[in-house]
DNA sequence: CGTGAGGTTGATCGCTTTCAACGGAGGTGG
DNA sequence: CCACCTCCGTTGAAAGCGATCAACCTCACG
């Protein structure tokens, strides 16, 4: 049966994808805001993340921003993009990639029937991950919003199943803005919100601490936070 | 190169991943609004969308709706979803579909390696929908998001790049605004301001004339519609 | 200690939603 | 055949949520 990997911590260190096995990986260190690609650029390589976070970012030309997606560590960016990049590529924070070029890729599908497998399933998990955001750009409100992407982050961060959260926002308010389709300072106004209601405890702007995820997931209205 | 198949209705006869060569083909018919699977059902299949459309949708407890994707013919709806579907999936309008047992699609990937490739293509070109899409609910006007599905229609239905479009809307105004995440007032109000600035041409609810197709991609706000 | 970037907070505006009424198309039964 | 009903779509008026504009704060850095 397929079934997508987990893309926990414990998995960064090797490759999800097998690629490690391919010698030259091309390891490229990031610093935080430093593009990594540009829409419209010849899509010659897909990225993993080793560490750190990537964003994808649409750029409208009145300036308006969309981010699509965050990529974490064990995900793939630019997979799919056939000839020229459609998003920009750019690390949020530090961040470590591993440049795969295409043909490589290529070669290693036709050649490992299993790596197929495996970027189909993480093609899926992205397919699913990206939907369930148009779920929340859809129809949340911006105070569901805010507390989506805060379960959805200390879930990748945090423990598994831990009931208490603390972990480090690697992103910037507009980042998280551009995220969930919202502005700056709504943002801020349901962070304040929630801190308010002792929903989270912020430490120095960046350190979060999430006493009950189980009442966090109450304000995001996520009946299946199963995923 | 990967490269995404077209999705036109020239290949909707045939079937596009292949699965014409499986015998048994377990083809349904499902009348409009017909629901052809349920969230949380077991996922032993995956459909492959043969003729009509068929829509992906979240329902929250409190009634809010959001309809994740259309899916068209030659497209595939429950790819990658494990165990259990994450969506309700239903008729729009008429439809067939062709139900094709998870496991005869794994095994169909284990013996024939460039199956394997085919859904990857499928999966990320659905990747690539979904993600403009949400760059639709997260930055664009409600006069925008209605254009730009109109577009995204208009592509799907008419002659390639033709310059003036005729098609049938098949879904309704609900389901248009539980797509595009706005009412169905608002999805109304602005298709009649497009009509008064005579950008569409609406006939008896259903048929649609867009007379200038690059007139309307301005009101969608796409910089780069070559999708 | 001055400066500037990022974040918070407040006041107002505007787009979309909500609430409500109306109209047309299709179906049913008298 | 027509009255009646229901569903769907349209249109209008009012309300609300998030955006915009603006001030202030905090902290890192020179």
């Amino acid at each position: 049966m397929l079934h997508v990997m987990t893309l926990n911590p414990a998995n960064a260190a090797r490759s999800n994808w097998g690629g490690d096995v391919v010698n030259a990986p091309c390891e490229r260190v990031l610093a935080a805001h430093e593009p990594l690609a540009h829409e419209g650029d010849d899509s010659n390589y897909i990225y993993e993340i080793i560490e750190g976070v990537v964003s994808s970012c649409k750029i409208f030309s009145d300036g308006r921003r969309q981010i699509v997606a965050f990529a974490y560590p064990g995900e793939l960016v630019g997979l799919g993009h056939q000839g020229t990049y459609r998003y920009d590529f750019e690390a949020v924070s530090v961040a470590k990639v591993r440049a795969i070029p295409k043909t490589q890729l290529l070669n290693a599908i036709r050649e490992r029937p299993e790596m197929a497998e495996k970027l189909l399933d993480m093609a899926t998990s992205e397919v699913a991950q990206v939907q369930e955001h148009s779920i929340n750009l859809g129809r949340k409100t911006a105070l569901e919003r805010v507390a989506s992407f805060l379960v959805d982050l200390a879930e990748r961060k945090g423990g598994a199943d831990d009931d208490v959260a603390v972990f480090e926002l690697p992103m910037s308010r507009a980042e998280i803005a551009d995220f969930l389709g919202l502005t700056i300072e709504t943002v801020s106004r349901n962070l304040t919100k929630l801190r308010a209601r002792h929903v989270i405890e912020v430490t120095q702007m960046t350190n979060l601490t999430i006493p009950d995820m189980d009442r966090l997931r109450d304000f995001a209205e996520c009946e299946d936070e199963a995923l």
